[in-house]
DNA sequence: ATGACTGCCTCTGGCAGA
């Protein structure tokens, strides 16, 4: 089983480099995030056509996530990040596939900071550990994937000072990530690259991805269960590399059957 | 170096991203 977090930056413009990636790739379990675009207008046929089905949830411009699977439909689970009634960002989405609870998160960015934006994030990340809690609990093979927003540590990024101000990589954001791991999460790619040095990001300014300006915040947390058949990770840069690319990299991991 | 780019939905410029 190869499950995979893709940050496409809009799912309008990014389709043609999205079939391709799918194409090229052939993940299991596939999580969008970013897509900006509202529900109706979804391109379910065109990753139907490919063998994908999918479910999604959209708002206008901005946020949105969906979790594609290959061959069989993605029974939803949670539509929404408990914890906040008044919260209506398409950040959040659960579903059932194969056995295996898929978690599809777009976790705020909270810039700048101090500020509103971070309070959001951080109060956000409150809520993530308390629904993460309540799955660990339910002992069911779990997999958490997306884009994080956090830099969890010095060496995911290129340069720590770059960063310094930026609510990626404040105290507060990685004390929030910490705690989320803390119940035994697996961070699957910093498992098998213990030493860092892995970037999912390159910045569309200043030449980034020509210099390896990058950094690291798309990130695959595992359940124990999972974390057991982990036997794979890799970052498709490829991919990021083309024409019309999103600032993201694909991220994967092949799980044992 | 106070720089740099891209997508969205148009108030084709302002916002958001990271």
């Amino acid at each position: 089983m190869k499950i995979a977090t893709y940050n496409i930056n809009g799912i309008k413009a990014r389709l043609p480099r999205l079939k391709d990636w799918l194409a090229e790739t052939q993940p299991t379990v596939a999580c969008l995030q970013e897509i900006k675009c509202q529900d109706d207008s979804f391109p379910a046929d065109e990753f139907a056509e490919l063998g994908y089905r999918a479910i999604w949830h959209g708002q206008k411009s901005f946020n949105g996530v969906a979790i594609l699977a290959r061959d069989v439909q993605p029974v939803e689970a949670m539509r929404g990040l408990p914890g906040d009634h008044d919260d209506e960002q398409a950040r959040y989405l659960e579903a059932d596939v194969n056995g295996v609870r898929i978690v599809c998160i777009y976790l705020p960015n909270g810039n700048p900071q101090p500020g509103p934006k971070f309070d959001y994030k951080l109060a956000w990340m409150d809520r993530l550990c308390t629904r993460l809690e309540t799955l660990w609990t339910q002992e069911i093979p779990c997999a958490v994937l997306g884009d994080f927003n956090v830099i969890p540590e010095d060496s995911d990024i290129w340069a720590p000072k770059a960063m310094a101000d930026d609510a990626l990589m404040q105290p507060q954001s990685r004390a929030a990530w910490s705690r989320l791991l803390a119940a035994g999460w697996t961070d699957a790619v910093r498992t098998l690259n213990p030493r860092g040095g892995v970037w999912t990001y390159w910045d569309y300014q200043a030449g980034a991805w020509q210099r390896g300006h990058g950094f690291r915040i798309d990130h695959l947390l595992l359940s124990p269960e999972l974390a057991d058949r982990l036997e794979a990770v890799g970052v498709d840069r490829d991919h990021r590399g083309r024409e019309k690319a999103s600032d993201h990299a694909p991220v994967w991991a092949n799980l044992r059957d």
